[in-house]
DNA sequence: CTAACCCCTAAAGTATACTTCAGGGTCAAG
DNA sequence: CTTGACCCTGAAGTATACTTTAGGGGTTAG
């Protein structure tokens, strides 16, 4: 049994992180002791260490419960993991679609600025202030319907 | 000289953005009628869909905010803009490389998943219950200096 | 005994980009 | 004169994952 101390040393995680894990549901403690000191099993820290490393890859704290939840139900199966991971890598996929995206645009008027001379000529600020909208589609920041 | 709502629906944003935008600095009114109601000119517009192209590309507020400080100021270069391009673009691939880096470390842990049986055999739940630290590099959830 | 270090709670703050709420004037039409 | 659309302010709420603050008790070494 491990104080809430030893367990975020271990876990490599501060206290008030431990306790917002409680909080969240993430961890449980296994007890407290006379003074209400919390006491923890040494699955806590295994634990930690779980959520640490799903955080990692990308699950957010919400995600890691339902990981969690089915970690410990005898009656999921490997399925049910997995699919969980595969959503993540599409929404990840999603993500990096549209940073690619941006980044592609971005670098294409960085490439267009012949860096010298005033901003009033400067290619990205005029890309930046005109129509950009069906360049590479589905940008639109203007209300359905109405032109210009 | 146009009211907050028609200079919403322009912009393609609400007023509430508008009145948002106003508090951060990044759209000022040119006055005030009788009632107290804003008053815009129409170079709010354009303002507007200046900073919702500048989002469409990965621009935050505050880069925004710099951005139109530039664009306003006759003494600044082409170069301080692409600067902020360039900056934009680094940022972008480290985000991007993390993603990819996330993505391909959960496509390797579903391709090893058998989909089928208890979770209590699910290799992806084990590659998160156990060390894998030094794989691919730099992906430590524990403190330093501390084995195990 | 007291300093240093551990533990406790509840609540608020952080960052980003807004939205929603509460409460209340203004204006044109019918 | 009322209805509905519009405008105003200031404050709080949203989502995420924590951190910080405020205020206070417990334990141990010197
Ligand atoms: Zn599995
Ligand atoms: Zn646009
Ligand atoms: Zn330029
Ligand atoms: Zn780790």
């Amino acid at each position: 049994m491990l104080n809430i101390g030893e367990v975020a040393r271990r876990g490599g995680v501060s206290v008030e992180t431990l306790r917002y894990y409680e909080r969240e549901g993430l961890v449980e403690v296994a007890g407290r002791n006379a003074n209400g000191y919390r006491r923890y099993g040494d699955d806590a820290v295994r634990q930690i260490r779980f959520i640490k490393h799903a955080q990692e890859v990308g699950f957010t704290l919400k995600d890691i419960k339902e990981l969690l939840s089915l970690k410990a139900d005898p009656g999921a199966s490997c399925c049910d993991v997995r699919g969980r991971a595969e959503e993540k890598i599409r929404e990840m996929e999603a993500k990096i679609a549209v940073l690619e995206r941006m980044r592609s645009i971005l670098a294409d008027w960085a490439a267009a600025c012949p860096d010298t001379g005033p901003v009033s000529r400067c290619p990205i600020l005029d890309a930046l202030e005109n129509e950009m909208d069906e360049r590479r589609g589905g940008m639109s920041c203007l209300p359905p319907g109405r032109g210009a």
